[in-house]
DNA sequence: TATGAATGAGGCTTCATTCAT
DNA sequence: CATGAATGAAGCCTCATTCAT
């Protein structure tokens, strides 16, 4: 029908509609919960027609499912980014939780991926795209968490898994409270100074002031 | 079928169907989430006809709606029995917690009951009444945080308020990870545990070990 | 289960049931028209349980149907009295006219009574009651009308059936009125005015005033 | 199948279908009543399956109020016409009389959307729109009845609001008698005679013949 | 790439009706 | 005579998905 070709890019543009596609049902999905949001909502939001949707992804769940992927590239890729982000591994453990906390800042409601029961049993991947990330989060965290208490950042006594999960609840803490509230004011600040007082009680000097 | 005859029953059957259709509801919505449980899951559950609900309660969300109520009500009273549980003000905000974990590990669907979002907003008293009792449990604990600060078992230089978020975070970080694995096992002793390794960091005495 | 045998009237209070339940079902057939009557509504306003009612009735349709049969008997009384009410057929017609309203005015459901369609062909008699009855009154008025043609007190030109339907179109108007606005007040006093209007135009007079 | 290619058509079908919706709506209307209709029976009569209706109107009280509002319009449409339609008062009373007949003839689902209940207080605006019309029907009757007085086609003793109910009324007998029988037959003609033989009574003259 | 039309599955809710007590 | 429990049919409406254009 339309016998102007589009001169270099013919995939960009698509790419562009299905990049659309997952930041409204991103956004959508914070806002109503990600296994409330429907194609209609999210082609209202586009101004397009609701089949226009099927034009991009096969099917809602893939939709899910590459935000779902995504998300767990972001989540990877923050992690190789800490790990060479510093000298020592307190640094490092740092800058793991703030990288990770400027994500949900960012797309908040990664958490909610987390926890989506699979209606069917065939997105079962789609979670698991989160949650392998997640679990790749903690790891590092830990892996971090004992090399500090090898160079004698933190004390010997401390558990290493224990210690991980304290780290990595006080992110949650801040998370169940945005979404609670649906508000992200002072996210990162609060997270950065609830961090610092998490692993104050880690150090080995028993300085906790 | 049951050899045991109900002896004294006419008004059993009543609050009896009542409280199955809740404990369903409430079981379906750990399953599948609170928002995805339908009346007609509620019925095949319970061996009745789908409208059979409605004999009952006179909505869907009067269902969910009695439910958090009911919670609201666990949580505050567990509160109140806390308040009462100790002479020292870290043993009660050791009980409030504990109790509260507890209290998760009873009815694990409490936490999403949080977080649900309302979809006409109409249930804003929904989420409420789980909402503001569990405002009501952080309270609590900032207030034994506060006394413990002032009876010396917790160091004068710490902030009352972020040490309740990171006392709180604690549990938090146990219900997640019990909402993405499903799985409840050692959710309290874990619970006991690392609260302890988190109010360590709190005491007075430097003394973390 | 009762020794206590009830004396003598063991049908009474059967029958009062029953009465009351047609009272409120003809009520309520005003109010929101008599298809959309349910059997719960008139329990509730009786206070009874909803089954209670078929205690009485086989079904609801029998309901509306006594109620049919029952408006039909006093249209047919109605017609009775009012033919033996007079010496001269305007008068006759003129009460056959008056103690119609007021019938309407006291069981304002009946005209929709004549309207109802019959959902499923089964109640095929449950309006042809009142529409049997309504035949009768305009046959009354009819040949109230040709009497008066034959006396002289309605010009010889009147066509008798055309009167009629005059006649008994003043009484709708006022029906319709009735109906659209829910409120009766006047209903029977313009009744009586507009008849007299209605049958100056038919006097053999040419008396118009 | 249709070897009859549709030539231009992209508009028809859209607002085509909503028409036929409408029009296969109001002939169930007159059929089962207003209230009766559903969307499952007008899908069916158009060979759809009912959720099929919902991509043309939003709600079934949609159709309904859009039935209500073109009646509505209908009827003012005949007032603007019928004023414009004569010399003298008489004339055109008649021509608001008849045109009006003409209008339920071809709509006779007509008078029972005035007298729809309200269900739930929301379509208070559906049967608003044909009452308004009617009310303003009979505002235009009866300023010809005065312009007549006036004139001095109509006697000077004659109360216009009187005789404007009568003018009323003589269609309203006309319709109930087409709601009774489900009859069309005559519909008009009757109406015209009888029109003829209300205001004979009214004119001056006194002549009645 | 997008739209308009349509569908099947499924969810909430109402209602007449039945039955055991 | 009345109730509590339950059911089947039916109604409204939403949603993911398909298809022709």
């Amino acid at each position: 029908m339309a016998h102007e070709a589009p001169p270099v890019s013919s995939q960009r543009p698509v790419e562009g509609r299905k990049a659309e596609i997952r930041q409204v049902a991103l956004d959508l999905a914070f806002k109503v919960g990600p296994t409330q949001v429907t194609t209609g909502m999210i082609a209202k939001q586009l101004g397009l027609s609701q089949p226009a949707i099927y034009k991009h992804f096969p099917s809602k769940s893939d939709i899910l499912a590459e935000i779902a992927c995504h998300l767990g590239e972001r989540i990877a890729h923050n992690i190789s980014q800490a790990k060479a982000s510093g000298a020592d591994p307190v640094t490092r453990v740092r800058n793991l939780f703030l990288r990770h906390l400027e994500l949900i800042n960012r797309y908040p409601a990664l958490p909610e991926f987390m926890i989506i029961r699979d209606p069917k049993g065939d997105h079962s991947a789609l979670q698991g795209a989160v949650q392998t990330a997640m679990m790749a989060y903690r790891a590092a965290i830990e892996a971090e968490v004992e090399a500090a208490i090898i160079t004698g950042q933190f004390r010997a006594t401390l558990t290493a898994t224990d210690a991980t999960t304290l780290i990595a609840s006080v992110g949650q803490s801040l998370v169940l409270r945005m979404l609670v509230s649906g508000n992200r004011d002072n996210f990162c600040a609060d997270g950065a100074r609830l961090f610092e007082m998490q692993i104050a009680g880690f150090s080995a000097t028993g300085d906790n002031g």
